[in-house]
DNA sequence: CGCGATTTGTGCACGCCTTCACAAGCGCCT
DNA sequence: AGGCGCTTGTGAAGGCGTGCACAAATCGCG
């Protein structure tokens, strides 16, 4: 129980089951959890406390531990985790240690950004393509990567097995985008368009919706706002929903 | 009840309490409405079902009645929502007849992106400044916008009652931007760096990382993957966490 | 070898959110 | 004027997520 089966990538075909179906909310944590252990890496920190974990990745500790302890047993009473077997096991349940294949449609504005990030690589995923349907973009070269017409996309799809899409269309053609990554056998995609994509059951979709934020931001504003301007001027001491931390 | 107060921005200073105070979750879906609601407003429809609106929105319609119901009484009976009064409410509650000042600092890959976005205008945002630390870009004119340097923050944040400001740098110097903002009486972050910002708690801040949610789509990959590789090959027929619906 | 300090893992209770199901209300048609 | 069909608004139940508080486990030291 708290001998764990081998240093590195585990989740062997014997004891433990091959997944843990954890909550939801348990794996959109996980990636920061990571994030703030690769940090203490680089740092030179052996193990850590669930308190400074939790304090580096802004959350409760006791959540923290939950959370973690829905991966099976990786700590060690007493002293802490173990930096980078937790590294490891985060990453191989996140299914980091493939390297993901992910390709983007829309060479925009918006696209031609992320297109060059550099975050992607450093965080377990590899841009193998670039698609935009406007002739003018097609052959042009972003970063050692010539963008594709998007007739191709079936094709490259197959090829460089491809997985995830991102997609950077205008609104009105996001719909359009989504139909030909599904059929070109992409079962995730990451979408920028405003607006709600239709896709079959088997295929997970995450929006990111600027504006969505802002507005978000701008009704507490409003909030605070007319908390402040009230005869019972209360200090606004924010309720802190699920943002906003301490920590670095 | 059924007698709304008059037309347009109501909130007035007597009947409705000046804020309903709306559950966290109900907030983040009330733009999602508002979009949709705009769109149906471009169609010409005078007035909308919850089933409609939901299906347009991507929400189960019995979630849209209640979040409305949060609003007050804004439907009728037998007829629907009306999409002009809704957009009203909607609009008001959300602080976006203000037509919000935002700040921008970082003018980099990303960052050029985001200044030269519609989006931001269409959907209630004026982007008043955009700021950066290094000599080269200050004084480049974006969209019609010239680049501050980061010293004049405080300077121009006061002058045009900017509450709202977007982070656009490296992690790196995130923290310190941030404080930088605070400093300058910014309430409302949007943060586009990865890694956790300590604010005082009267500030919101709200965080976009790209590579968390591929990490969370990275996941679900995986999870996909093992279960059809599993002997007991069931259909994978994904548990639709909160995102990806039909719409639209 | 035993003991105290430390930290994990978790049982439990509470609150929020979602969803169902239905009564109440509204308009239209006869 | 009355009845019928449609749609909203909401009571209630169930599920999920959070955070407290503590027992169990481990280490280091005397
Ligand atoms: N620019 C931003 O900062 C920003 C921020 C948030 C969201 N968005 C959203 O991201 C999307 C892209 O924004 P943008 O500013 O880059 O727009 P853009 O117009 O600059 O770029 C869109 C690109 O998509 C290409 N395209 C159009 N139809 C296509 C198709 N069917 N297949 C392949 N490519 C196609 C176009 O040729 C163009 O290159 C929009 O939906 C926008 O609302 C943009
Ligand atoms: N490029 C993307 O598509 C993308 C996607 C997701 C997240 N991000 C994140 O967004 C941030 C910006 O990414 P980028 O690719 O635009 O980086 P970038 O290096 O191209 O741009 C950063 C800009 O910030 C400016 N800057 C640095 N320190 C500053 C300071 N103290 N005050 C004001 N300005 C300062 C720099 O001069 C530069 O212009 C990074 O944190 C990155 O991780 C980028």
């Amino acid at each position: 129980m708290s001998q764990q089966r081998h240093g590195s990538t585990p989740g062997g075909a014997d004891g433990v089951p091959a997944f843990p179906d954890l909550p939801e909310a348990t794996i959109a944590r996980l990636p920061e959890y990571l994030r703030a252990l690769h940090h203490l890496a680089e740092t030179g920190a052996e193990t850590v406390s669930s308190e400074g974990l939790a304090a580096a990745a802004g959350v409760n500790s006791a959540k923290l531990r939950k959370d973690l302890s829905h991966l099976g047993s990786y700590g060690t009473r007493g002293v802490g985790y173990d930096v980078a077997l937790l590294i490891d096991q985060i990453e191989y349940i996140l299914g980091l240690d493939k390297n993901r294949a992910v390709c983007l449609v829309g060479v925009g504005n918006l696209g031609h950004a992320l297109a060059g990030y550099a975050g992607f690589a450093s965080r377990g995923f590899r841009v193998v393509a670039l698609f935009d349907a406007d002739p003018k973009k097609v052959g042009e070269e972003i970063n050692g990567l010539a963008v594709r017409h998007i007739d191709d996309l079936e094709r490259v799809a197959v090829e460089e097995s491809i997985a995830i899409g991102v997609i950077a269309t205008p609104p009105g053609t996001a719909q359009a985008v989504a139909d030909a990554l599904v059929a070109a056998g992409v079962t995730s995609i990451l979408n920028f368009a405003p607006g709600v994509l239709s896709v079959p059951s088997n295929v997970d979709v995450r929006k990111v919706d600027l504006a969505i934020e802002l507005q978000i931001l701008s009704f507490h504003e409003h909030r605070k706002a007319s908390l402040t301007a009230l005869p019972g001027g209360r200090a606004p001491a924010v309720a802190n929903g699920d943002q906003e931390a301490v920590g670095s």
